[in-house]
DNA sequence: GCGTCCGGCACACAACTGTTTACTGAACCC
DNA sequence: GGGTTCAGTAAACAGTTGTGTGCCGGACGC
């Protein structure tokens, strides 16, 4: 039960997005540790201490974007995951759905991609958590299939981490190819689709003691 | 033949030397898009003026630290893939070699695994160019493995891509537990070795069509 | 209807930025 | 030894930055 929000709270809501968007725009062609407070503002139409109404930092906002980013994915892989069952298949629509999430969400994507390892501390934490928390929830779908029967917890979280690993990655060559700086978004298709096939296959073939198995 | 550098060419190269190492060190706690060129020189010890008898820009400065920061990784591979055949142990080594590395440069790698999704387009180029030229040259290095007969050019390519990938975020995990962001080293190491099985695994049940085969 | 709340504003502050200019002085070449 | 080259300097430039203060005015709760 939510109470209806006021008039006011409205407003505010919808400039809060309106430094989201700004912010998230901006970070096009730069990265958060040189996004200036009064740049983004300049951008919203509003004077610069006003920005203060909604956050107490700029890395402040970066962590609001990143629980934002990464939100919304998390639906499109687990049903991904859980929707076919054949490996081809499987790999099929999770690459397809990569793409389509990155056509829709390019500026997060991108936001995710530089700033995981980028200068400012507080958001590089808050992107680690949320793939980490990816991670385990991939591990945990991929223990239900068949072929995963006997694998260590351990293990598990590692084939998830490859997977999640690959995700992002995958993710962030196809934005370079949406704006023409790698190869085609074709060719990184392929590639993904290839190197799931890779895992997929070393998957089948796994060992619970590790060791790998003669042809 | 090379002619013996004077007195002054060996004094350019050495306060060249020290921007590149302050840079380098003040990008510990930032990305190279905020870092100052005034900066740069006040920790130097010099003039801001006298940036530009060595670089055009910061920029330009970062792309002189690709160079720099992945020169030396190509020797440390091609000796990691040729010295050991055997699977097993040719991974153990290949990852403590790139523990090694992360350990002797720290600064380095955190650089590149920052800067590969940056802000500034020249510097993203050329580590992507230079990642290119790497996976090149690992794919043509395990294409001598009895194991990639009748591989073609394409999933080779592919081959080390994967390895290249992995190989980046395995580096990246090792500093973050250097610096005990993430978790610790040996974890990282553990993780690292699994990886490499289960990619090798998969290479050994590739077939050429590209097809899943069964267990 | 009235007092309170609060998002946004204008203004001021000191500190900082990249870049240009004209210069100095030591190492250089012949 | 004398003229030239050139890494590094000091000073000035116009902009920029984050943050603090006091205030306004419309929506709010009662």
């Amino acid at each position: 039960m939510s109470t209806t929000p006021s008039q006011r709270d409205l407003q505010k809501a919808r400039t809060r997005r309106a430094l989201l968007d700004a912010g998230l725009g901006l970070l096009k062609e730069q990265s958060l540790s040189s996004l200036g407070l009064r740049e983004i503002t300049r951008a919203v139409g509003i004077s610069p201490a006003a920005f203060y109404r909604h956050f107490r930092d700029v890395s402040d906002l970066g962590v609001a974007l990143v629980e934002e980013s990464l939100g919304s994915l998390h639906e499109v892989i687990r049903s991904g995951l859980t929707e076919h069952t054949e490996d081809a298949e499987r790999i099929d629509h999770l690459v397809g759905a990569i793409a389509a999430y990155v056509r829709a969400h390019p500026e997060h994507i991108r936001f995710v991609a530089s700033e995981r390892h980028g200068g400012v501390a507080a958001v590089r934490t808050a992107i680690a958590a949320e793939l980490d928390r990816f991670a385990a929830e991939v591990a945990r779908l991929l223990a239900e299939d068949e072929v995963s029967r006997g694998w260590s917890a351990e293990d598990l979280r590692m084939l998830g981490e490859t997977y999640v690993d690959n995700m992002v990655m995958t993710a962030s060559a196809f934005l370079e190819a949406a704006q023409g700086e790698g190869p085609a978004s074709e060719t990184v298709a392929h590639t993904a689709r290839r190197q799931l096939r890779l895992i997929s296959l070393g998957r089948r073939h796994w060992t619970t003691s590790g060791q790998i198995s003669d042809a």
